[in-house]
DNA sequence: TCTTTTAATTATAATAATTATAAAATAGTA
DNA sequence: TACTATTTTATAATTATTATAATTAAAAGA
């Protein structure tokens, strides 16, 4: 954890940005709920805990920030709100998501399933990748046995 | 054109649902602008030439509609605004877009690239794949040949 | 056809997420 | 320690979207 934000700090540091103590809180958050995919309230609530002085408008700011760097990806599941996910230690491409549409859970998947279809879109649309956003959704492998069981 | 509308009629019907003049003026405006990716917000103003006493709440509603019934496709782009795009006839699957960092122009995929990716994801995650969401970022053709010039 | 019921629209208000602003506080540096 | 540029706070403003109540239009039944 204190080596991930060391790590944060010297990309921060490297545009001449500061790791204030709010920023730090904002991405101890990050870092301990780094499964879940929190919305910038959800991200305030929790940073309220520790830090009750910080305002939801430097959250907000500091999460533009983190994305802007490419620390965190925002994404939205189409529910009205953005959500932001810490990038992993040195992943070049964010990571794929399955979004249960029976119970809205959400899993992470880190394998890069994407190499051959990127190599196609750059071949044959002549489209220079340098970053994609995947989401399956479906039924997830709980809610298929649940139904099987309630059958 | 006269054709999808009424294939969509029959849709909504299939649902009890009527095709109102409004609907019918929302669906249009969609066709005529396929491939746009057009907001609400975008497709209100449209509607509005040709039927200038419609709401936007009206729009919005439809728009709704439309996309339970899988006719349309809620996209976001992470701009803050949920845009509209018509399901190509007959598509199982929603289709790729291509979103230039550079020019913020937006093109489409229609091919599926997916099929190999979803039965991994069936087979070795247990999730039952029933739609997707792929984006690529990146730099279009155009920007890449501007750039080159430029130097 | 006339009436009744239901669904859809309008006009507006309300909500919810996000961003902007100005004043105050803070961090890094001279 | 003092200076200068950032950053934060507190709040207001904006933007997108949804809800509400009254009205209108459409379909169903007599």
């Amino acid at each position: 954890m204190e080596h991930r934000i060391e790590q944060i700090k010297k990309q921060l540091h490297a545009q001449s940005y500061k790791l204030t103590p709010q920023r730090e809180a904002t991405v101890r958050v990050l870092l301990e709920r780094e499964e879940d995919h929190l919305s910038a309230e959800d991200v305030y609530l929790l940073v309220k805990e520790k830090s009750p002085e910080i305002g939801l408008a430097t959250v907000y700011r500091t999460l533009e920030l983190l994305s802007e760097l490419k620390i965190v990806d925002k994404i939205n599941f189409g529910d009205g709100v953005s959500r932001y996910d810490l990038r992993k230690e040195g992943a070049k491409h964010f990571h794929h998501h399955l979004v249960c549409i029976e119970c809205g859970s959400v899993e992470e998947i880190v394998n890069d399933l994407l190499e051959d279809v990127e190599r196609i879109v750059q071949n044959d649309w002549g489209f220079e990748v340098k970053d994609h956003r995947l989401t399956f959704h479906g039924i997830c492998k709980q809610c298929q046995q649940s139904a099987v069981k309630a059958n």
